[in-house]
DNA sequence: TTGATTACCGAACATTTGGTAGATAGCCTT
DNA sequence: AAGGCTATCTACCAAATGTTCGGTAATCAA
């Protein structure tokens, strides 16, 4: 075989690219190590090199995007605090916004929602390798969305738990269905509905 | 072995309750045919006995549910047509207890609603097995949800699909939390801020 | 230039997989 | 009681799977 060697990092996301691509499509036991390391272009032993087995290749496709997501989310939030601060807490309109930005980086990157909205669903298993992982991503997630409904909405923790439902069942609904209806709107629509304008 | 000759209707539903159980758990490419013949206490040729390949097993398995369901929601749907027929369309008071009684019907069984959430997220693929099912469903569920909202909301299939999100959303979260939230309240409470009241 | 490091390969391995073939035994009809 | 039907078994198979091993060549530091 022709023996291209690849820059590790360059390779390393490859890997990980493909690999979130193969996973969303046919989820964890519906991939093979040989047929995502053909898709990179590398041998079924050259992809070992990178993840020790199968299981970590999962594994570290999380950690990656763990590490990926706070670079992103976190300053979205600050920017959000920064403002608030300006007024009193956080106003309506800019959880709304916030909000907003969250649901936009899920459009803009369907195979990664594809393939968090599949693996979700598979880790929904206690023994599953990966559910503490979604576990604990969504605890996170609801009550950082309490957190910034604590003045807006009589039950906050509920309220969270309704957006976050709405999120993940608008993203299966866009996703299934070729993209064929307005997500963002549909989306804003639903969020104004149920954060209660304040009076 | 000891060779045990089960009635055929009852093995057959015996495989269909333990089918929804292990898909649900492990996902389609997460069981085998083995040991999903095991827990029902047959050999691996028993089993395929009954359904000619594993492909068959979750097709078969989706061919009873849908049976099963019509079964039950379409005397629901005609109780409330029923009822609407009474007074003048369907009355919004009416339509939220009928989307309460869809969601009873998923708490009431969180194995089967744990097997629709996950072969669902798996047959996100357009190239999966039971993609056209979970399409199909999906389409005349959010037609339903819009033809009850028709006189209720300014944009049906929207608010359709919010629902329908929502009902996915909800129900995952709710079983991935081990049910630690009224599920039930949760739902009413959402309903009712994405169906306007009427004034 | 040299030597060490490491990205990558081919081949092999044990195990597991979905599926088949033929035999056998429990049940129903007559 | 006899005979057929079929639910179920044991045994087997070819293919696929995750992983390991020893080697090879590209890159880099000295």
């Amino acid at each position: 075989m022709a023996r291209l060697r690849e820059n590790p990092e360059v390779r390393r996301a490859q890997i990980f690219d493909a690999a979130i691509l193969m996973l969303g499509e046919q989820g964890f036991n519906g991939i093979t190590v040989q047929r995502l390391a053909q898709r990179c272009g590398v041998s079924n032993a050259g992809l070992l090199h990178y993840f020790p087995s199968k299981d970590e290749i999962l594994l570290g496709v999380l950690d990656e995007l763990e590490r990926r997501e706070a670079d992103i989310v976190v300053p979205l939030i600050a920017a959000a605090a920064d403002k608030a601060s300006e007024g009193a807490g956080a106003s309506r309109g800019l959880v709304l916004e916030l909000l907003r930005s969250m649901l936009e980086r899920f459009a803009a990157r369907p195979d990664l929602g594809r393939f968090l909205v599949v693996m979700q669903a598979e880790a929904l298993h206690r023994e599953h390798l990966a559910n503490a992982w979604f576990r604990d991503r969504e605890a996170m997630t609801i009550d950082l969305f309490a957190d910034l409904l604590a003045t807006l909405a009589a039950e906050p923790r509920r309220t969270a738990r309704q957006l976050v439902a709405l999120l993940y069942g608008l993203g299966q609904i866009w996703l299934r269905g070729d993209r064929d209806f307005d997500l963002l709107a549909t989306w804003d629509s639903a969020v104004a509905a149920l954060i209660p304008e304040r009076r």
